[in-house]
DNA sequence: ACTATCACG
DNA sequence: ACGTACGTGATAGTC
């Protein structure tokens, strides 16, 4: 039998919107209805098979059955503008594929599938109707199959419905389907249904009467009073309901079967829109099914050298003495010259790390990479004593100019971003073929785009003169790793499994049972239903047992508080104890990983492990900072900048009581409070103060009343009066917080005192909260963000440092305003003095930076 | 693979 | 009427 699969258009993108989390291409569009609307698609392609294929849309104008309603009452809710900006791009993907399109003016979706539908049938074809709602299963017939996908957590499963389905979900045959919808209405179809009748009643008297007309026969047998007048007063209503209800089985519309033969194609076309927005799974179903793939690199007519050895090379550069010689290497493939159709090749080999250095350090040459450390591995401990400046100034890591284009991706592989930038893409076999020309003409088109675009976005010296350098001293700062008392580490681990197993056994006799104390799922049932405690608070999933709701039962039920210090120390004991001691090389040093292409807002992020997050806010946590310690011969002396985010925020909103409160030494939380609580700074008391770090806390964040209220537990109102003071106090704050939302909103983007862009499509979303946060994150990345592009230059500046004096200290760990430096004993004092000087001297701004600045035998004594 | 929780700035 | 602070990463539990 001939298989027709019909799909309902609108609602399936609908249903693929509001099932994948949001996501844009590099240009801002939305793509998550298109993605998803693919997924379905192609899976229900490749399950049916079917030998007739369409899709239906609705058109915009009003259609027939809603014209009717609408001269009733009410009008359509609109889509959203970030689903409608993906309406285009999924009915030209379908065009480009070669699926049939049904619309018909004045008709729905429903209509046109419901009558393709019918007549398949009685053609004798076997139909398959997919739709991401209800609406279509009074359609569902011997040969109508009707399918309703559904993403629950992740993963999509699928209802299907014959009419025995119907009957058996729902009790009434598809036919009866259309008067219970009648009766009850359907909101999204904007069906208002008898008023006092809703899915129950509905349900009920369709199974008893079977449809309108025997209800109206039978009224009188009605026993409920409101239910029988209800139906009585709403005759009409009723039966245009019914109208309203009935899918269409005869529309107009002239096709002809043979134009809906399954004939899907792969086109350029189609290619591109996929390109446009992104979406790499569907580019290379695209790229495997087309036939013919031009623009793929193709390299056959250039002239590729390959040099293997220095000699060779430097008969390059006598050849390219006039021009500017491109030199190329890519992770573990090679290294070419290119200038003009002329490219050299140069295997990347462990022997070949002489001609990488010699175009490292040549002058007029590019060495392009994906990531800078892929070169640093070539280079001398001689080559390290320069400074990280001219090491990097050949140097060109792809990663970081597109993370400096767009900090919020997180893909920055090389296949990635030439989709991403260029018409080109990688042969899927060029890495598998080693061809490696094409793979470096690639890098040579990246970096050409991407030097023109840091240019011309005036982040060119933020790439050259921070993030490059700043590569090498991360790149040491790994190569370098801390050293960790093994044994400490043991001891530590050692005594959190004894109080861990002795407050394991309270909490289980307390509770007069066993269960795991770390699952939100049972704690929450022990707290709330078998303990009954009050302020159960619901998240989605269940009952919350979150610290914040935790610690205001702690006081009154010693339970929760041993649960909370069973947290703790299970935390410390697994992620801390055990993960360290994982982490631990062969040299008895821990190398985490500083990543600098993860974060939105230029900061470096540490993982593998994450040695940005040790503890040190409780004593207990604080305590495992001992174990990190300086080799023999070595102290660490640590350092962090004081209020450096407050202090930014005086410089760049050039707000004058701030500027001058830092300018003499004030102490910034008590002259806070004096502007909140309107007292003399010497009369602030201790909890003024503690609440006014807060309020200076929270500003930085681009705080609301309501979490202000939250966190100093008062009310909403208060903490309103709170922000209304601040502002008040630091006239300057304001307008300088209202500025950065206003120009977010006009260039899409927020910036720092370096022109570090931080997009923020938020700000345009149709949603309230979105467009909430959006406003948030445009008072904030300026400040974070400036924060971080300081830091940045004082570890360059305070590396730089060291090595010019010829110094063995070095920097270990950075954590945001903080620096962790290894410094040998005789180098003590003046380590010390250059760590403090280039971190106070690293940007001159209108207000000091000062910086904290301590020495010890391990990190605990060094904070 | 996702959620809840919690460690840090 | 909405439902809440900015930026991270690791672990364990759940599905």
């Amino acid at each position: 039998m001939e298989k027709l699969l019909l799909i309902d258009g609108n609602s399936i993108m609908n249903r693929a919107y509001y099932g994948v989390p949001d996501l844009t291409n590099v240009n801002g569009v939305h793509t998550n209805a298109v993605y998803g609307f693919l997924n379905i698609l192609f899976r229900f392609l490749d399950e049916e098979k079917p030998d007739y294929l369409a899709i239906a849309f609705d058109l915009h104008a009003p259609t027939f059955r809603h014209k009717l309603f609408d001269a009733y009452k009410g009008t359509r809710k609109g889509m959203p503008d970030e689903l409608r900006e993906q309406v285009p791009y999924i009915k030209n993907l379908v065009k480009e594929l070669n699926i049939h399109t049904l619309e018909l003016e004045g008709y729905e979706a429903d209509d046109l599938l419901g009558t393709v539908a019918k007549k398949g049938q009685s053609e004798g074809m076997e139909v398959t109707l997919l739709s991401g709602d209800r609406d279509l299963l009074q359609i569902s017939d011997e040969h109508i199959k009707i399918r309703i996908p559904k993403t629950v957590k992740g993963q999509t499963t699928v209802e299907d419905y014959y009419p025995d389905d119907v009957v058996k979900k729902y009790n009434v045959t598809p036919e009866e389907f259309i008067h219970m919808k009648a009766l009850m209405g359907d909101s999204s179809d904007n069906i208002p249904g008898v008023p006092k009748v809703g899915e129950k009643t509905a349900g009920e008297l369709i199974v008893k009467y079977h449809n309108l007309d025997n209800i109206y026969a039978s009224l009188d047998e009605i026993s409920k009073d409101s239910i029988r007048n209800s139906l009585k007063e709403n005759k009409e209503l009723a039966y245009l309901c019914l109208k309203l209800a009935t899918i269409e089985i005869n529309a107009p519309i002239s096709f002809e079967f043979s134009q809906l033969k399954n004939e899907l194609t792969f086109t350029q076309g189609g290619y591109d829109i996929v390109k446009e927005l992104g979406l790499r799974t569907y580019l290379k179903r695209f790229e495997d099914n087309m036939s013919s793939k031009k623009n793929e690199i193709n390299v056959k007519e250039l002239n590729i050298v390959s040099v293997s050895d220095v000699n060779e090379l430097n008969k390059y550069f006598d050849d390219f003495k006039n021009d500017r010689p491109v030199s190329y290497v890519s992770n573990s493939f090679g290294s070419v010259l290119g200038n003009g159709d002329m490219f050299v090749f140069v295997p990347v080999t462990v022997s070949a790390a002489d001609v990488i250095r010699k175009c490292i350090f040549e002058n007029n040459t590019k060495v392009i990479v994906f990531r800078s450390s892929e070169v640093f591995g070539f280079l001398t401990d001689e080559d390290f004593k320069k400074n990280s400046h001219d090491l990097t100034a050949n140097v060109f890591a792809v990663d970081l100019a597109a993370y400096l284009l767009n900090p919020v991706n997180n893909d920055y592989s090389p296949e990635s971003l030439l989709n991403d930038y260029t018409d080109l893409s990688f042969n899927v076999n060029s890495f598998e073929k080693e061809d490696l020309a094409g793979i470096a003409f690639g890098y040579i088109k990246l970096y050409e785009i991407f030097d023109e675009k840091l240019k011309e976005s005036g982040q060119f010296e933020l790439f050259e003169n921070i993030e490059m350098p700043l590569s090498l001293v991360l790149y040491e700062m790994e190569k370098t790793g801390i050293l960790v008392d093994k044994k400490g580490l043991a001891d530590y681990e050692n005594r959190l499994s004894v109080s861990i197993t002795d407050i394991e056994k309270r909490i289980y006799e307390e509770a007069g049972e066993q269960f795991n104390i770390l699952s939100p799922k049972q704690l929450g049932v022990i707290l709330f239903e078998k303990m009954n405690l009050p302020n159960a608070k619901k998240t989605k999933t269940g009952y919350s047992t979150s610290a914040d709701v935790l610690e205001k039962l702690a006081p009154d039920y010693p339970f929760v508080a041993n649960i909370l210090e069973y947290r703790a120390l299970t935390k410390l004991k697994s992620t801390y104890a055990v993960g360290l001691t994982q982490a631990i090389g062969e040299d008895g040093r821990i190398h985490s990983h500083f990543l600098q292409t993860v974060t939105a807002t230029g900061r470096i992020s540490s993982a593998e492990p994450n040695l940005q997050n040790i503890p040190v806010r409780t004593e207990i946590g604080r305590q495992l900072r001992k174990v990190f310690i300086p080799k023999e011969g070595y102290i660490f002396a640590d350092a962090d900048y004081s209020q450096i985010e407050l202090r930014i925020l005086a410089h760049m909103s050039k707000d004058k009581t701030l500027t001058d409160a830092f300018n003499s030494g004030q102490d910034i939380h008590s002259v806070t409070a004096s502007k909140v609580f309107n007292v003399p700074v010497d009369q602030v008391t201790s909890s003024q103060r503690r609440a006014a770090k807060v309020v200076n806390f929270g500003i930085i964040y681009g705080m609301s009343s309501f979490s202000l209220g939250q966190d100093l537990e008062i009310t909403r109102k208060d903490a309103e009066k709170y922000i209304k003071e601040y502002f008040e106090g630091y006239p300057d704050i304001k307008n300088y917080l209202e500025g950065c939302v206003d120009s977010a909103k006009e260039t899409g983007y927020s910036i720092t005192e370096f022109n570090r862009r931080r997009p923020i499509p938020e700000l345009k979303s149709s949603q309230f909260m979105q467009r909430e946060f959006g406003k948030r994150v445009a008072m904030n990345a300026p400040i974070q963000g400036t924060a971080a592009d300081i830091m940045k230059i004082a570890m360059i500046n305070v590396r730089d440092a060291l090595v010019s004096k010829g110094l063995s200290s070095r920097i270990l760990i950075q954590v945001h305003d903080e620096l962790l430096l290894e410094v040998k004993e005789s180098e003590r004092e003046e380590a010390v003095c250059v760590l403090k000087n280039e971190m106070e001297n690293a940007y001159k701004m209108n207000v000091m930076l000062t910086v904290e600045c301590n020495t010890g035998s391990d990190w605990y004594e060094a904070k």
